[in-house]
DNA sequence: ATCACTTATGCAACAATGTTGCATTTTTAT
DNA sequence: ATAAAAATGCAACATTGTTGCATAAGTGAT
């Protein structure tokens, strides 16, 4: 399963990748960089980021960064066709304020947002609150 | 003008932060902290850190951060009253990827949006596409 | 299985960005 | 004018991310 992923984004198949990948898979919500570093054994940091910033640029996963400095990743849905930060499936980012998870969350109706003489190509929606555990 | 915005945050008026203030009331679109750097003839660093910093909490700005270490600061509008990130106020950031300027614009009507046992606080919207002006 | 080609890894060094502590100066209210 | 509180400037440090390069490993064709 995380073998045929990463084919599926034409990704050489090594050991920390695959290492890395399970991490997303076995995480529910959005992860940290110190997250994803907590979880493995022993690491090299360049190499970290070298991968993180491939499965990127190759749609397997996406940040989400908010103010004050927050940013996660998450593992892109399959339908995501993403390359390069806009990601093409509509699905919103919450961030609970008590446990400070971020979940990606699918909407049934996406809203149409509109501003005259602007062309859209992508839209992000944030949403900042309780999530349902915590409430 | 730029006295009284201070005064109305509580914040002591100094002559860096009136400097620093009028940077961003000169400027339309959101602006880096390199652009204020460059618009400022000699500085602090740590100074401007600590500004900026002071005018984000006392809602006097905002912070703008987009996926791909983009991260952008702008005037509050006047009705904003922000403390800690979370402002109030209804706009959209658009990110033209053209010109890459961030603009903050106001929605007539800003999209409703439930996700059931979320609650919801505040939302974000953020676009991505050709401003008024590169298309 | 072997080979050649391409890509990934690990290390060192570097670069950018942001923070803390502290002494001094400035602002503000009295 | 003065005292209290806050802002500034400097040094040192911490965190985060990048580049170059030699070596190692994965991939596809033979």
């Amino acid at each position: 399963m995380i073998e045929k992923l990463l084919k599926s984004k034409k990704l050489r198949l090594t050991p920390f990748r695959k290492e890395v990948l399970e991490v997303f898979i076995n995480e529910p919500n959005a992860i940290a960089l110190g997250d994803i570093e907590a979880r493995l054994k022993q690491f090299d940091r360049i190499t970290l980021y070298r991968t993180i910033k491939s499965f990127i640029e190759n749609g397997l996963i996406h940040e989400i960064v908010m103010p004050g400095d927050i940013k996660k990743l998450a593992l892109c849905p399959d339908e995501c066709s993403s390359v390069n930060h806009v990601h093409t499936t509509q699905h919103i980012h919450f961030r609970c304020k008590m446990c400070e998870n971020i979940f990606c969350l699918d909407l049934h109706e996406f809203p149409e947002i509109n501003i005259p003489r602007f062309k859209i190509d992508s839209i992000e929606i944030q949403g900042t609150g309780t999530c349902n555990i915590c409430s």
